[in-house]
RNA sequence: GGAGAGAUGGCUGAGUGGUCGAUAGCGGCGGUCUUGAAAACCGUUGAGGGCGUGAGUUCUCCGGGGGUUCGAAUCCCUCUCUCUCCGCCA
């Protein structure tokens, strides 16, 4: 959520950044600014109503003390009719309340002026391309094919005991799937960040306050019973750990890491993405979360991105880093970088990472904040997440790119991780 | 799942209808003393919003929501969570 303030203070430049994500926010933010008018003139009428009605209690109790029971009774009648003047202006300050925020929620987050105009993903720019594209031979096999051949992966099992995109992992396969996850975590701690086991069912809060809810609700599972949805991404507990939080400045820039499995409906995914590893319903995944004073949080961006391209590089992966277009990007991002590997059994880049700077727009419904040192004013923090890295696509790849005369060859740097060198 | 107790400021913990945004202790910050530090002493120390250039002023917040009252942290209803005992169990 753009915090009110920016909102009105920069009236045009907000109007102008989100025509980059094609978003018209003119009517929105008319409609805002003369709401926020509107109540707070509400607001203060009802202040100051609200002011007399505390002298009058105030004063009774000072009569009631000296015994003036009579006094008394005649200012009561004053103060009841304050306070029915009082909930008749409150009944018009809730609906308008309401109804701004509501109008602020529907606002995406401003694309930062290096964010390329764009429709879609093929409006995206690629900014950096490395590894190389391995040549196999002409039977070269996709990783579904693999996966069976091998008796790594059982999709038909997952179909049985779960449902469609709840594939299972068996031996070599499912020691793959583990020794990738302690890499990536091993790999997050060198680089300073703090790992984390978060819980994978989490509260409405929670969801609201990371922007899933009200925004992104079918994609999430939910537990009627008990009111939980599970997550979609270890983003969700990981970043609510500093909800309603007032850091001290010395204490950023936080940084969190995470393995957690993530789970998607994927209501509406079809065709032809869906295939094997490559869209699943429940996935394994190594998230990393920063918390940044606002003038760092781009210096971070780049560390992440900068991470995640050592991940695939130590991999071995051909891969390209891709700088989202306005139109591709979430509704929360400010700027994003997406990793894509290349998959050679399909031919097909894939998406592994999606490295972003959310600036304060998070921070601002977390109401996470910090005391700076020397001004004692608090200020919204960025935040920030990236993939490093998703699992399923990561295996795919490394299936398909690495398949040989003898087997399937595991990376040197995964050996000490898998116990074996080859598949 | 059954029975009971509880939720107060960074923490501990008072407060059961009238200057209570809240006693006290600890912690934090500033100062005195000291070559320096500790101790001791003095002072200061919650969050959010409105109005004001400012000093300031005002409103809201004692787990969440609703109610009673001129007035609620304090009474009532409801939800959530925590603890203790019993049951079940990795």
């Amino acid at each position: 959520m753009l915090p009110l303030k920016s909102i009105i203070e920069n009236k045009q430049e907000v109007i102008n950044r989100l025509k980059v994500k094609n978003f018209d926010a003119t009517e929105i933010i008319e409609k805002i600014i003369s709401l926020d008018q509107t109540k707070r003139n509400l607001q203060k009428e009802i202040d100051n109503l609200r002011a007399e009605q505390n002298q009058i209690a105030k004063q009774i109790g000072i009569m009631l003390k000296n015994g003036n029971q009579s006094e008394a009774v005649a200012v009561k009648q004053k103060s009841t009719e304050l306070k029915e003047k009082t909930k008749e202006l409150e009944s018009k300050f809730v609906p308008i309340d309401k109804e701004l925020d509501g109008l602020l929620v529907l606002l995406p987050n401003m694309p930062n002026e290096r964010v390329p105009a764009g429709k879609t993903a093929d409006d995206n720019e690629i900014v950096k391309s490395g590894g190389e594209k391995p040549s196999l031979p002409e039977n070269k096999l996709a990783h579904w094919d693999i996966a069976k051949k091998f008796n790594l992966i059982d999709f038909e099992l997952g179909n049985k005991i779960t449902g469609a995109g709840f594939p299972v992992y068996i031996n070599k396969g499912a020691r793959l799937q583990r020794a990738l996850i302690s890499f990536f975590l091993d790999e997050a701690i060198k680089a300073g960040f703090t790992e984390y086991i978060p819980p994978l069912m989490v509260n409405e809060n929670t969801a609201y306050a990371t922007g899933q809810l009200p925004d992104k609700e079918a994609q999430m599972y939910f537990i009627q019973k008990d009111n939980f949805y599970m997550i979609p991404t270890a983003e969700v507990p990981l970043t609510n750990i500093y909800r309603d939080v007032i850091l001290e400045e010395e204490q950023m820039p936080v940084k969190l890491t995470g393995y957690t499995p993530c789970f998607r409906r994927e209501a509406g995914a079809y065709g032809k993405d869906v295939r094997g590893l490559n869209r699943i319903h429940q996935f394994d995944k190594v998230e990393i979360v920063c918390i940044t004073k606002p003038e760092e949080s781009y210096k971070m961006l780049d560390a992440m991105v900068a991470h995640v391209e050592s991940l695939v590089q130590k991999l071995e992966l051909p891969y390209r880093i891709v700088k989202l277009c306005g139109g591709d990007m979430s509704f929360t991002s400010a700027l994003t970088f997406d990793f894509e590997v290349f998959s050679a059994g399909q031919d097909k880049w894939l998406e592994v990472s999606s490295v972003s700077n959310f600036e304060n727009f998070q921070s601002n419904r977390l109401k996470l904040r910090y005391k700076s040192k020397n001004q004692k004013q608090k200020e919204l923090c960025h935040t920030l997440n990236g993939s490093a890295l998703a699992m399923p696509r990561i295996v795919a790849a490394l299936l398909e790119n690495n398949q040989t005369e003898k087997g399937i060859k595991i990376p040197k740097i995964l050996v000490p991780y898998t116990g074996f060198e080859l598949i």
